[in-house]
DNA sequence: CATCGTACTTAGAAGCTGACCA
DNA sequence: TGGTCAGCTTCTAAGTACGATG
């Protein structure tokens, strides 16, 4: 099917599902071993109880403490002073501090307790040797050596004892699981293998010069010649070299329904225009938009704009929208008609490479949601039109024809510096443009997602000179210095957002540089109350223990100053990039977020695995993913009918309990020589033996407990949602990695069942797989359907993750 | 340097779909 | 045979980052 259309690299095609270009050059080359030749080697280190520590003792600390720490060959006893200092465990703080904190912010609930304590001993006041830190030469304190490949580790330190053993750790280790693959340079094998998957097919690239051989099938449409591998991967360069694309498809014009609305109990009759927006208002009736007065007054006005100031409807209370909104539940119950598909907006080619684009609908005018106290909710978001909207697209490609007759584009860009395929000015806000870009399956936004991983995994590498210098510079004389210093404190500790300035025109949120001094509160003798609005409005309480020094420190910031002054006064992000950026180039502070959830993945499935069947440690992971959901604060709100359904857990778990006390009674009867009792249900029990009823009754428990903690989960989980950080934060290959140690199958499989009540369970969801295939295939995940993840070549670095990297 | 403009990532919720169940 | 719910996908809001500007 759609291979053929694909082949004309027209994009029309509209076939999903096949792929049919498949890059053939990797961009990295770093590893491209083929999954399938990877995955069930075992790798030496299947042993969960390798763990290393590296530099990250600090992690490791805080993380032990709530788990098991592994100990290493005597490196621990040094630990305590040195390690934990680094370690910005985050999850500790948090746990810790949750404790106590819990108390008073409501929502917050969210972030339950950790259970265990508190770093307490964060001591972490880093040692003095830290002086090196002066900027990033000092950054080699302690790398670890990988074994083959050329990383050595130098271990400076003086603290380190700790670090030491590490080192020695992991190189004893590590020589003795040897990993062929070594980062660096792999070679790669070719990924022929891969490549004869019939799917996939390449396109051949021109002859660019770097591009190795893999010419396989020519398309026809070689047209679209394939970049050599210069892809979008960094920044800052060209993103493209030809593209393909058409256009966005715009939402259907409003079709009038005549159901006019009663005001002061009259029907009113309204134009077309006012009866649309009219209707946006009507069918948000079950939201929680609906009454709040914001909202209301908001959208008032701007539909009195459109009424008149003269029109009979004067208020906006008196008006009552039950027609239009029981109109609407009967649309809603007829069989809307298929919206339309739009499957040749649906493909872009890009280099040669068909790919998914990720939003081509243009955004339907409605009334302008806003999370949290947005000044604007409410407003009417206006329809957009093709006059809005500029595109950008191939130098030789078609330009596409406007959808709406007699319209026409707003401009028509050739710029290859950038991604979109097209924006449109946000109607709401016009200094914020809405873009049209490539799907988060496509190469480029694989390819940068990978950066990103890479990035934060070089943090690793200087995380101990970050930290000796900001521990260094909470003394700093001066203020501004100090802040940075404390500031990257809190973005290292607690994986807080950097905290760009807002306008007045936007909720009331913060990040760590826009902080305000209510925001952070000292409870003696060093705890800090942090309760704060961020991203989305999601509130952020949390009470940690901090380094004295901090605490000191974050006195100082609030001394004089009212609630509503900015704690860091002197601060900005971009000041706190530059200075990042002087200790490792590229870094900036969201890099932190990403390293805390990544390494904090790693530790915890290295130490927490234990032998076990799948789902067993399927558990493991998601008690990490949910860490990770902690630590980065990432909420839900609770679905409406989560008590109804904790309820009927409940009850279920009643009557298994009630069956298990008829099991039991029969059991007894058994050995008495007794036959059974009739069922509760009336229905004739047959008679066995007392080993039977034993082997039911051992049945029945593990029913029982199992529905339990489902039900434990279930409660445990409703206010974190675990897919933001698996998709955003959580480096695939550490998912890969662990998969393949444990021999659990990568992807969900709910429908697999081996026994009743028994699923086999994946790990990880489609997006996530489709990730992890990215760094290799990109269009495979379109594809995946059709072929098990198993079989899919996927080049990765799949028996190193972070700790070992 | 402070602002502004631009581009790209990260976020929670809404919406959809199909399996499963009374 | 409709109702539920898990598991996705889609949608679009709301962040971060950084270069240009004056």
């Amino acid at each position: 099917m759609a291979t053929e259309a694909a082949h004309d690299g027209h994009s029309d095609d509209g076939d999903d599902k096949p792929i049919v270009f498949k890059r053939s050059d990797n961009g990295d080359s770093e590893d491209d071993r083929p999954l399938s030749s990877i995955f069930f080697k075992n790798s030496p280190l299947d042993r969960p109880s390798e763990i290393i520590k590296d530099e990250s003792d600090d992690d490791e600390a805080p993380i032990s403490s709530r788990f098991r720490k592994k100990k290493g060959n005597g490196v621990s006893g040094s630990k305590q002073d040195s390690t934990d200092e680094n370690k910005p465990l985050v999850n500790k703080w948090q746990n810790g501090s949750t404790h106590e904190n819990e108390g008073p912010s409501p929502k917050v609930s969210g972030k339950r307790p950790l259970e265990k304590g508190s770093s307490a001993d964060q001591s972490s006041v880093k040692k003095p040797k830290v002086s090196s830190s002066s900027t990033s030469v000092a950054m080699k304190s302690l790398k670890i050596v990988k074994q083959g490949d050329k990383r050595k580790v130098e271990v400076d330190h003086e603290d380190d004892d700790d670090d030491v053993p590490i080192a020695k750790r992991m190189n004893s280790d590590s020589s003795k699981y040897k990993t062929p693959s070594a980062k660096p340079k792999v070679v790669k094998q070719s990924s022929t293998s891969s490549a004869t998957k019939s799917k996939m097919k390449r396109v051949v690239s021109p002859p660019s010069k770097t591009r190795s051989k893999k010419s396989k099938k020519l398309m026809n449409e070689s047209k679209f010649a394939k970049s050599s591998k210069t892809l979008p991967t960094g920044d800052g360069k060209k993103k493209w070299t030809t593209l393909v694309h058409n256009g966005v498809i715009f939402p259907p014009l409003y079709k009038p329904h005549g159901v006019q609305i009663l005001y002061k109990g009259k029907p009113v009759n309204l134009t077309p225009e006012q009866e649309e927006v009219a209707t946006m208002f009507a069918v948000m009736r079950e939201t929680d938009f609906y009454n709040k007065p914001l909202f209301r007054e908001n959208f008032w006005n701007d539909w009195r704009k459109l009424l008149g100031k003269n029109h009979e409807i004067q208020k906006l209370d008196d008006c009552d929208f039950t027609p239009i909104y029981d109109w609407h539940l009967e649309e809603k119950k007829k069989k809307k008609a298929p919206r339309e598909k739009g499957e040749k907006y649906m493909w872009a080619v890009v280099d040669g490479v068909k790919e998914k684009v990720g939003n081509f609908r243009v955004e339907p005018p409605g009334l302008f949601r806003g999370r949290g106290e947005h000044p604007k909710t409410g407003k009417l978001k206006k329809r957009i039109h093709p006059c809005d909207i500029t595109l950008n697209i191939g130098k030789d490609a078609p330009i596409p024809e406007c959808p709406i007759p007699g319209e026409r584009w707003k401009e028509v860009k050739h710029d290859n510096m950038v991604t979109w395929l097209a924006f449109w000015n946000d109607p709401i806000n016009p200094k914020r443009f809405k873009y049209v870009s490539l799907s988060a399956s496509s190469s480029q936004k694989g390819q940068s997602d990978k950066n990103k991983y890479e990035k934060a995994r070089n943090l690793k590498d200087h995380i101990e000179n970050i930290r000796a210098t900001y521990t260094k510079n909470f003394t700093a004389k001066d203020v501004s210095n100090r802040q940075i210093a404390v500031a990257t404190y809190l973005i290292d500790k607690l994986a807080l957002r950097a905290g760009n300035e807002k306008d007045d025109d936007e909720a009331d949120t913060v990040g760590c540089c826009t902080l305000k001094v209510g925001n952070v509160e000292c409870v003696p003798p060093n705890k800090l109350k942090f309760d704060f609005l961020g991203k989305d409005s999601i509130q952020y309480v949390n009470t940690v223990e901090v380094e004295p020094l901090v605490y000191k420190a974050i006195g100082q910031f609030r001394a004089g100053k009212s609630n509503s002054d900015d704690l860091f006064d002197e601060l900005d992000t971009s000041k706190l990039n530059a200075h990042l950026k002087e200790l490792v180039p590229g870094l900036t502070a969201k890099v932190f977020r990403t390293y805390n959830a990544s390494i904090t993945l790693d530790v915890m499935l290295r130490q927490e695995t234990r032998e076990g069947d799948v789902n067993q440690k399927v558990v493991v992971y998601q008690q990490a993913n949910k860490e990770v959901a902690i630590i980065c604060n990432h909420q839900r709100t609770v679905s409406k009918s989560h008590g109804a359904q904790i309820q009927r857990l409940a009850g279920k778990i009643e009557e298994l309990k009630e069956g298990l006390k008829e099991l039991k009674n029969n059991l007894e009867r058994a050995i008495k020589g007794k036959s059974p009792l009739e069922g509760s249900d009336g229905k004739k029990t047959r008679n066995i033996t007392p080993e039977a009823w034993e082997k039911k009754i051992a049945q029945q428990m593990m029913k029982i407990e199992k529905m339990e903690r489902d039900m434990q989960t279930k409660e445990d989980l409703k206010t974190v949602a675990l897919g933001t950080s698996k998709i955003n934060y959580m480096d695939p290959r550490i998912t890969v990695a662990w998969c393949k140690r444990h021999e659990v199958p990568i992807e969900k499989r709910s429908k697999a069942k081996i026994a009743p009540d028994q699923k086999i369970w994946g790990l990880v969801d489609t997006d996530h797989c489709a990730r992890i295939r990215l760094y290799d295939d990109p269009l495979s995940s379109s594809s995946s359907s059709s072929r098990s993840f198993n079989s899919n070549p996927i080049y990765l670095i799949w028996d190193q993750t972070w700790l070992f990297l």
